[in-house]
DNA sequence: GAGTTTGAAACT
DNA sequence: CAGTTTCAAACTC
């Protein structure tokens, strides 16, 4: 039934297409090197509707599936049309009929292919077929059919078809892409499941990978950088794997590296299937995507598949949102969360409008898995709990995510390997020098190459980058820098937790819901992989008495919208610390304060006394002082500052470069970019937080997500200014008074905020920048959400 | 590196 | 909600 009924579908779908703006759209993408343009315009899409407001976990789980429908929307578009009637034949006859569409999908399907392409190279070139799109996809896809696409394929159709609850639910939430979405996602249950006991798990893959690459670079850009890395570090670490590959398909990877996403995603496939014999490829690809199960068969694939049957059913239940997403965030460890929710925040910001619509609920399932720790390969996975994801999220999206990622990926994978060995601290060193190392070649490849920053970056990969910025401020910022520099605070923060045992926000680690890891020196650390469970529970009781004890700490005006031009916006950090600061000896110079360890300027909502904060006094009057006191730092700082630049220079570049050309909705990451660039700004903790929701956030990520934001944001601050981010920052806080209550603790979290969508567009504006203020991870969520 | 200071987090 | 204790980071020496 497949082949004929896909050929059918597909003409009929093909007409559908050609009516459809979509179709017209790819048409303009260019059929035949499908994959750059339509990578291009994939990229495109994320990234200009990448905005997510969404980035609070609780109130719009949605965004998930929001995120993953906008990227499969923005990818398989096309397809859309047509899977309503039959998801699988028609996604693939769709994808035939668009050699872009087609070539991901066939990324996706490829597990057939694969199957049939590791018999036959050829044929698991992605990138031949992109070659060839129009014949080839619909041959792809009957061949994938035909050999395990077939068998998946048919149930999974046939579900669709017949479960009515899923269809409609994909209906529900958006015909075709949902419909699709859905497909997929049971196709993907259907491959885990296979997975478990067969090799199926490459088709899963495949399809998770495109939708991963796709998603997981909110903005193409970064998916593409993304996916260059990791195919780069694959092909550094498995050599083997990848070098019988590459030997199939070496012009094949290179292409797909350069080309799209979706060319990217065969090849990660591929890149895959070598990762299972070689971990480090597979943690490259988990970066990624959610490759751990595969790549990891070995002592994560059980706890793994056990996560994806749960996941999937979830997301049947949820509407068949993919499951693949979760997955892969859950992987990631800590960061996960941030990249998923800043994916879910670009894609309803691209397309809020209707794809977005998904239901709230569903995002918040989704937020909930995530949060949830899969088991999936006790490795790092889920790092993160749930209630941090926000932070993380905004974070994790960025680039600089990714390379976090991978370092706690592979830490965690290592700590999977390892036992428990460092009950306090994995020792991803080992691991992530690696990728670290090859994560920093990479930015600095990317970026502006900086090496020094970008390393800097990797090492303290995740939130620490933001810190760093702050950090040069401050003499022990310089000390940090320093440090970090060799320390890599990097991947994670590190905690010295005697007591706690890492399962207490005392622990930073803990608090910004990343596993402990090597550089940690804390003792009786529960805070690991392995102790998933207890770490979820922990978290869950702490949310339950605290529903934002995992907010980020700071929340910043986002320029949503900034204009670029304006340089007001960038002046203003409108960042202010959620719950406000209690500092009674220290005036609030020293981070003692949280408000200035963030980087923000106390508001009316801190009871400190003695105010001195020099990011924005309580009564605001400090305001000129403050800016001018920042300046004054970053000149101090300036070696350092400049370093930060430097280290963020790559992603600023990136973000004005992106930024120019897409409106890219403000995503937390491009604050994060501010964070980071900012001189002033705070360091070490808050960033965490306020790296997620100020943007600084980014920093977990690393340059990955960082890259992202900036590109999302295509804040005009950054791209049209480095120092203006450090400006808006100091502005920002200092006008942070005006949002400073409403926008940091209202912060109740998420809907709080969140619901007025006007809050973004209209609290923002208020102050003089229009900026809003937005919770790091929630930001922009707001207007999504509300629309529901 | 040890000790002190500080303020958030946790507890009552 | 307020007061106290616990905790770990920040800071000092």
């Amino acid at each position: 039934m497949d082949t004929p009924e896909r050929n059918q579908i597909g003409a009929t779908s093909v007409s559908k297409f050609e009516d459809s703006p979509v179709f017209n759209y790819i048409n303009n993408l260019s059929p035949i090197q499908p994959v750059k343009s339509i990578h291009t315009s994939q990229t495109f899409n994320s990234l200009s509707f990448a905005s997510l407001p969404s980035v609070f976990t609780s109130p719009h789980a949605s965004s998930y599936k929001e995120s993953r429908f906008l990227r499969r929307h923005s990818i398989s578009d096309l397809s859309k049309p047509d899977f309503s009637t039959e998801d699988g034949s028609k996604v693939e006859t769709d994808r035939g009929a668009t050699g872009n569409v087609a070539e991901l999908q066939d990324d996706s399907s490829a597990p057939d292919g694969k199957s049939d392409s590791l018999s036959n190279p050829s044929t698991e070139l992605p990138s031949e077929r992109p070659v060839s799109t129009n014949e080839e996809p619909q041959a792809s896809k009957s061949d994938s059919s035909h050999p395990d696409c077939d068998q998946k394929l048919p149930d999974s159709v046939l579900k669709s078809g017949e479960d009515p609850a899923l269809s409609d639910s994909c209906v529900k939430n958006k015909s075709g892409n949902e419909s699709s979405e859905a497909e997929e996602n049971k196709q993907v249950i259907n491959h885990t499941e296979e997975r478990e006991g067969t090799g199926y798990d490459w088709e899963s893959l495949i399809t998770e990978g495109a939708d991963l690459l796709i998603f997981s670079s909110p903005n193409g850009s970064e998916a593409i950088r993304l996916v260059q890395k990791p195919l780069d570090l694959v092909t550094g670490f498995a050599s083997s794997t990848l070098s019988q590959i590459m030997e199939n398909d070496n012009a094949n990877l290179s292409k797909m590296r350069i080309a799209d996403p979706i060319e990217c995603s065969g090849g990660q496939h591929e890149i895959e299937f070598l990762s299972s014999q070689a971990g480090e490829a597979c943690e490259l690809k988990d970066m990624d995507q959610g490759m751990d199960s595969l790549s990891f068969p070995n002592s994560s694939n059980s706890v793994s598949r056990e996560i994806t049957d749960d996941e999937v059913a979830r997301y049947i239940a949820d509407d068949c949102k993919p499951a693949s997403n979760l997955y892969r965030g859950m992987r990631r460890r800590c960061l996960d969360f941030e990249a998923a929710v800043s994916r879910r925040k670009n894609l309803e910001d691209t397309s809020n409008g209707g794809s977005v619509s998904t239901h709230p609920e569903e995002k918040t399932a989704s937020m909930d898995k995530q949060l949830v720790p899969y088991k999936s390969g006790g490795v790092a996975t889920r790092c993160v709990l749930t209630g941090i994801g926000l932070h993380l999220n905004a974070l994790a999206t960025t680039s600089k995510d990714a390379k976090n990622l991978n370092h706690e990926k592979f830490s965690s994978e290592r700590q999977l390997n390892l036992p428990n060995s460092s009950a306090s601290c994995h020792s991803p060193s080992g691991g992530l020098d690696p990728l670290l190392t090859s994560a920093v070649t990479e930015r600095d490849m990317d970026p502006s190459g900086n090496g020094v920053q970008n390393e800097e970056d990797g090492a303290r990969a995740s939130a620490y980058v933001l810190a760093e910025d702050f950090n040069q401020n401050s003499p022990k910022k310089k000390r940090r820098r320093l440090e970090p520099a060799g320390e890599t605070e990097s991947s994670c923060k590190r905690c010295n937790c005697k007591k706690s045992k890492c399962l207490k926000l005392y622990c930073e680690c803990f608090a910004a819901g990343v596993y402990c890891i090597e550089p940690c020196s804390c003792q009786d650390c529960f805070n690991k992989p392995i102790h998933e469970d207890t770490v979820l529970a922990t978290r869950k009781q702490i949310e339950s008495r605290n529903p934002l004890a995992f907010a980020p700490k700071v929340i910043r005006n986002s320029d949503s919208l900034p204009e670029p031009g304006d340089e007001s916006n960038k002046t203003p950090a409108s960042a202010r610390h959620k719950r406000g600061c209690n500092c009674k000896k220290s005036s609030c110079l020293k981070k003692y304060c949280e408000c200035y360890q963030g980087g923000v300027g106390c508001s009316i909502s801190c009871r400190c006394e003695g105010c001195k904060n020099a990011f924005g006094r309580k009564d605001g009057s400090s305001i000129l002082g403050l800016e001018a006191e920042l300046e004054e730092e970053e000149t101090e700082t300036n070696p350092k500052s400049v370093m930060d630049k430097g280290l963020q220079g790559p992603e600023i570049q990136n973000n004005e470069e992106q930024n120019p050309g897409s409106a890219i909705p403000s995503t937390p990451l491009q604050l994060s970019r501010q964070l980071v660039p900012l001189p002033f700004s705070s360091r070490s903790k808050p960033l965490r937080s306020s790296f997620l929701n100020v943007g600084s956030s980014s920093g977990f990520y690393g340059g990955h997500k960082l890259e992202k934001p900036n590109i999302l944001r295509a804040q005009p601050d950054l791209g049209i200014n480095t120092k203006p981010v450090s400006e808006d920052e100091m502005p920002d806080i200092l006008r942070g008074e005006c949002s400073p209550g409403a926008g940091v603790k209202t912060g109740s979290p998420n809907s709080k905020r969140i619901s007025p969508p006007q809050s973004d567009f209209g609290l923002s504006p208020l102050p003089r920048t229009g900026r809003k203020l937005i919770l790091q991870s929630i930001p922009s969520f707001p207007s999504l959400t509300p629309q529901h």
